[in-house]
DNA sequence: TCAAAAGTGTTATCCTTACACCCATGT
DNA sequence: ACATGGGTGTAAGGATAACACTTTTGA
């Protein structure tokens, strides 16, 4: 085997739960970034076992649900050192409910949508995308040569609609349409280290990379970084988004005991979109993921809630709703 | 950097098409597997361009559409070279329309469901779940102690059903499941290795091992390959038949033209479950996939029928069907 | 008494499922 | 004529979306 094929492997989690409505992930101070280390395959038995031991040593925190989202190796990740080994990272995340400690853990919890504030549609569409982002990526779908252009338009189009008619599931795609146009400011970061660097060829026009314009703009649109690690959040954050209409993952976030109220808390946490009432709860007992307990929580204003708990004979994870191709029926 | 934490990555993919009605996957004979080569940082820019080069080398296709899967590092992938460099998996699958060649290239087409006879649903429940797979579960689900038991029954109940009421998407469960119960050669293969290095706890009982009922059972199911290439296999069938009722990613596998029993085969060989004609036809058009190109099509019996094609306007991976959480419409 | 949240009930509409039946072609 | 696949129509039942309305609590 030839040395040069050797390669360390870097394990990256995003550990995310909900507070009240509130998605939080964890994150480790200056600089910001989420919690990872090398896979040692003397020591960790598996990948996700070396994660689980990094994630507590540098946060304090234990993992329970742990799923793998995706394995990232391209060579931009790598530019930091480029001679000598390479590297891939392999991005999990995991899921955990709300509890109240008092020990002060290495790592901080942080909201969600600092990052992303532009999918965050619960009060209605944020200004942020009717103010900053919409006029831009205009500007920047026209800030090029005509066969580009089309192109543009059209990823404008599929990934943010008419800036009204949202899917929440395209973050990722969204994350990296902003930083291409230069609105987040790991764009700005790593085209001036690209710069300095005559080897790469950069992916963008000079004279838009001293767009001070676009350099000021992306101090708005959300909190930077280390490495591509927002990127691997806006993964996360998509994938969440992307499987939560079918499968009940949301019962990973609450305590064994909850109400409907806190459920659907957590589906617009996840979700970044408010949900109708009525049709929500009918949703979920037609689902039939919830059993009533019998007790009531009064601790909140107004009448008290039903006590609810997930179906402990149904997994999670393994439960399928509303798959709807029309197949025969086996004889 | 230590010199333990260096380990080799390996690409593996899994190329599927359909010919007819039949899925198809790629693989490289003696040892029956799939096409894989190792990720070289300096000559591969990306692991996906690493993984098509492997390809085109091994088995002389060109790859289109290609998604990662997932990475794999448990230790018991690790066992044929455990002093030295440890290694890691990345699976890929790629999706390419049956195109008849002419040349005979190096690797060779082989049906999906050789690999996996239990999984085709498409001519009723298949003899070999009925005589084989469930008479045995039974038995294994009976055979150790009373604790493990109810679990046991559990996981079978889950993944197989009643065994008449299929889900088409659990295949690596049931893969896991029938490996554990030494129902596939692999598994056997693995036991004999382990029982050689007294390092490793053995997963099950040594009596079970030596029962040669298992063994020769689990020369009919399926055919075995190298290294856990068939798990992979697994996953990936897994991962397609989980998305293809959300997302349109059959038209990857049709050429540019196509009617619509050809979709139904399509739909009908991933899934392996037969379809409702009328429905599936309604589902297709509904869904807005295809327009009529006005042209007939009358190669087979019958009446010819109409020709359409994938409405290039959007695109296939990003299109999602049916997503159903009962949302607040944005004022 | 009022605000806040829980919870019930009721429409119109759409989608799904399951049939029945007719059409166009080659043999 | 008949087998084979293409294609249309429809009726019952269920799910969904959007309302209006009542109930129970704490302040």
């Amino acid at each position: 085997m030839k040395e040069e094929n050797r390669i360390t492997v870097d394990l990256t989690a995003v550990i995310y739960r909900i507070k009240d409505s509130e998605p939080q992930i964890m994150t480790i101070p200056s600089p910001l970034s989420l919690p990872s280390g090398a896979f040692d395959p003397e020591n960790h038995r598996t990948m996700e076992l070396g994660l689980r031991s990094w994630v507590q040593e540098q946060t304090g925190q234990k993992l329970d649900y742990v799923e793998q989202i995706y394995t990232y190796g391209n060579w931009h990740r790598n530019k930091s050192n480029r001679q000598g080994s390479r590297n891939v990272t392999v991005g999990y995340y995991a899921l955990m409910p709300y509890v109240k400690t008092d020990m002060s853990l290495p790592g901080r919890w942080m909201n969600l949508y600092n990052f992303f504030p532009w999918e965050d549609f619960r009060s209605g569409i944020p200004g942020i995308v009717t103010d900053i982002i919409e006029p831009n990526l205009i500007k920047w779908s026209k800030d090029c040569d005509p066969l580009e252009r089309k192109d543009r338009e059209e990823r404008i189009r599929l990934n943010f609609g008419d800036f009204r008619n949202w899917d929440m599931s395209k973050v990722l795609f969204r994350y990296e349409i902003l930083y291409e146009a230069g609105l987040v400011s790991e764009a700005h970061r790593d085209w001036d280290d690209w710069a300095k660097d005559a080897k790469y060829r950069l992916p963008i026009s000079s004279s838009f990379i001293d767009d001070m314009n676009y350099r000021n703009l992306s101090r708005d649109l959300g909190l930077p970084m280390a490495g591509d690690h927002r990127r691997i959040l806006a993964s996360m954050t998509a994938r969440i988004r992307g499987k939560i209409p079918y499968k009940p993952i949301a019962f990973k976030l609450l305590p064994k005991e909850f109400t409907l109220l806190a459920v659907q808390h957590v589906y617009e946490g996840i979700t970044g979109m408010q949900l109708h009432k009525q049709n929500f709860r009918r949703y979920i007992k037609q689902g039939n993921f919830v059993i009533e307990t019998g007790d009531e929580d009064a601790t909140g204003p107004g009448r008290p809630a039903a006590v609810y708990s997930f179906r402990s004979d149904v997994e999670a994870e393994r439960v399928n709703v509303g798959l709807n191709l029309p197949f025969k029926r086996i004889e």
